[in-house]
DNA sequence: CAATATCTGGAGGAATTTCCTCCACTTGTT
DNA sequence: AACAAGTGGAGGAAATTCCTCCAGATATTG
């Protein structure tokens, strides 16, 4: 949110109404929706919204940037506040569903990839988020709580896993029992199918997760 | 493909190239793709496509046709051919996946909703698929193979699990991977977490499971 | 191997959508 | 109160997309 600096109060408090605009607009239509519409979701004017984001993809950026933000804070309160990593990890896995990952990066990752400038800000904060995944899970692996023949890649799709709630069933609830039985798969245990392939590594991860 | 009777054997080879690359292309930019990119990537003139396919509706039906047909086909080998309920369902839900069937709806559902004729035979087509689901779900679980807390509409929110594998990683062996944790997680067992919610019930379902 | 019914490609004009600037007016700030 | 900062939306340019039409190519049949 470095960009808000320095803006007058409504000002700011208008380019925060776009950016939660797009992010909803996002995830119900896809990135191509006409920035009109974003407006008139967010209740400004066009002028209003290219004032302060010259083109799509600055839009796109900070969507990505409040995502990925809110990531890292997910997984530094899990990490910091849990009992041990797997409760670490559920919890950041759990986060995860709730703010939509998997849905957001699948439509705003192919279209940060060619313009991503590079030493661009979002790469550190995405970092940040995969350093503690990649401790929760050795740790968790550790102390047996955590399946020993995944790597962090896998958890990384699991994170940006996309459940296709159909329109009229209640969504929250919906993802919510996914992600328990997904978490259940993840569990160390005598009963676990050996996995095919070989385990994700964390330089498949960091090579790849984009956005959020 | 009722509706490829009584073709030229040329057109008929035509129409299933503008098939499939409408499947294709819906997948990887969404149902929106214009029609003369289908056409460009079946091969063939646009003229050709609009002959075959009056409307982009009838486009979208088709594939959900092709997909729903495949479908079905799957449920009943699966039941056909492996030795209990639960393999049954494993090789369901594997071929859900490899089918990207969680991609394919979550684009086309949204587009088929509005006009959804009614006795549309894509519902019957469903329907077979479905029946299958029920069985499979109530054998497992009365096996003993299957944890007791989840119904068939949770199934089929896995069915259509979207695994968003980031370009450059090997899709298939990643999204493998994934179906086999979710496996895991569904197997009766001591060690399961008892999941948030009710179960989604058949009924949820079949309102619901849209195309495929 | 004709004859003919069928099918094909893509040029191109109409219609729609989307983009994005510009400036008279409003609002926050000091 | 004064001015810097911010606002909205009309509207013309540009880009997309749609979809018809027909001269020519291709399968099929006897």
């Amino acid at each position: 949110m470095a960009e808000a600096q320095g803006l007058r109060a409504d000002a700011r408090r208008n380019r925060e109404l776009i950016v939660a605009a797009a992010r909803e607009l996002f995830l119900e239509q896809g990135v191509d929706v006409a920035l009109e519409e974003v407006a008139r979701r967010a209740g400004v004017g066009i002028g209003t919204l290219y004032r302060r984001f010259p083109d799509r993809d600055a839009l796109l950026h900070a969507v990505g940037e409040q995502t990925l933000t809110r990531l890292a804070g997910l997984a530094e309160a899990a990490w910091a506040e849990e009992p041990d990593a797997w409760h670490a990890l559920r919890r950041f896995l759990r986060g995860c569903a709730e703010l939509r990952l998997g849905e957001l990066s699948s439509k705003l990752d192919p279209h940060l990839h060619q313009p991503l400038r590079a030493g661009d800000d979002l790469r550190e904060l995405r970092q940040r988020s995969i350093d503690l995944l990649l401790r929760m899970t050795e740790r968790a692996q550790a102390d047996g709580h955590l399946r020993p023949d995944i790597g962090p890649g896998d958890l990384a799709l699991l994170m940006t896993l996309h459940v296709h709630t159909p329109p009229g069933l209640p969504a929250g609830e919906a993802v919510a029992r996914v992600t328990e039985i997904v978490l259940d798969g993840l569990r160390a245990g005598p009963g676990a199918t050996p996995l095919p392939g070989t385990a994700l590594s964390g330089d498949d991860l960091v090579r790849h997760t984009q956005s959020g």
